[in-house]
Formats: structure tokens, sequence, C-alpha cells
DNA sequence: TCTATAGTTCGATATATGTCGAACTATAGA
DNA sequence: TCTATAGTTCGACATATATCGAACTATAGA
């Protein structure tokens, strides 16, 4: 499987959702959310709520909102609702098919 | 060191180098140049020249030349003047760069 | 049922991007 | 010195993007 082209196309996408410097940001917090050391609480592991995503970041909600979007349907995120709040965290797969690209001559 | 803001805008700035799909294509190629398998000649080892990256690609000399003057102000790849060609390879500490951010949490 | 909070969608707008062809520069070779 | 080949720069143009504020939807709680 994996069509050249098409995954050229989605390889494509994933990055210039990476291209932002603002959506860049929001998509760190959201790595590094919980890697080791982290202070974030056992059942909210991994997640964080789409207004804490885009504290001091100096951007309207709306802008906030279209990024995460946009990096959504780019595969690189999930946000699912819970109550009042959205959660975000990233999706691990489309990650590791970026960084398998990038190190493709090392396989 | 590395301020956070200028290293993202730096990060941004690389995966933006990647967001368009002949873009890509094109750095494929490098990537791909003679990793484990491929044919090219000792000497060109992990080098194209700019018309050969151009190839089936069907774009514009100069499309492809805006192309890899993005890619180089990105710092993704290196190029030098041999005579009449160009050669072109890939900058390995760059791609280890956005391949570290993409494996933070792993670090 | 009313109100507050959290997000999203919409429309507008300024700016950036991808692409082309034409004109240009640089090198090699006759 | 002339010509062919390889790339680059320039100017134009259509399209895409980032951003905002206003209006909207969804949920929780009084």
């Amino acid at each position: 499987m994996s069509n050249y082209r098409t995954d050229t196309a989605r390889l494509a996408a994933a990055f210039k959702a990476l291209s932002n410097p603002n959506r860049l940001n929001i998509f760190s917090r959201l790595l590094l959310c919980c890697a080791s050391g982290s202070a974030c609480q056992v059942d909210q592991c991994m997640k964080i709520v789409v207004g804490e995503l885009g504290k001091d970041m100096d951007i309207a909600a709306s802008t906030l909102s279209h990024h995460l979007k946009a990096l959504h349907q780019a595969g690189l995120i999930s946000m699912q609702r819970r109550g009042q709040h959205v959660d975000c965290w990233v999706n691990a797969e489309m990650v590791e098919q970026l960084s398998f690209f990038l190190n493709i001559s090392k396989n």
C-alpha cells in the first residue's frame, strides 16, 4: 500500500500544520504535556483542555480554535468534548510517521 | 541557551519548508539519495544535481529553483556549485533537530 | 429557565505562497 | 569569442493563510 502521491500529500499536510509558530507552540505544549516530570494529574495525563493551550499566547479564542482544527485535520491531535471543556492530545501514530520519514535513510 | 521563541520560529520555518508537496518530494529524493541500496556513484554519494531533482516533476525550472532556495534558507539542505551544475544534499543536523522535537516526550 | 463559561463558526481583510515565463548569470567547450 | 547548457532572479497573478471580532452553540449550575 501507501500510494506515493497520497503519502507525500498527507505528510506535507502534517508538516504544514506545524509550519505556523503559534500552531507549533500549541502542539509543543501537547507534546510536552505529561512528558517525564511534568505535573499533569493522572486522569488528565496526556490531555489538555483547549483553553489551557492558548494561555499566555495572546491570540483570540477563535484563532486558537482555528489552529486546533488545523492540527486535528492533519491528524496530529485528537479532540473530545468532556462537559464544558474539550480535551486535546497528541496522536502518537502520526508523529511517528513524520519521524519515520525524517529518518528514512537510517532505516 | 536556545531561546524558546527563536527555537519555535526556526522549527516552524523548517516545517514550513516541508509543507509543500512538490518541495517535500524534492526533499524526499535527497533524503533517499544513497540511502542503503540506492545507485549513486561514490563521489556523488548523498548529492544530486539540481536538474536531477526536478525530473518527472512537471514544474518550471524557476519553480524548482525557488523551492530549493526555500529548503536551503530553512537550513534543510546545502548547495554548492560544481562547474555548470549545483550539488544539493541534506543537512543532517537540521533533520536531526526536527526529529528530536517530534520525539521530545521520549527523551 | 436563566446565566455564565467554553468553544466554534462566520465574514472580512491583510499578507504570504506557488507558479509561470521571460530575462538574466555562470560555466564549459568548440 | 561564440554558443549551448544549467540555474537563478524578476514581475505578475491567482490562491491560500492567519488573524480578528461578532455572533453562535453547548454544557453546567443556580
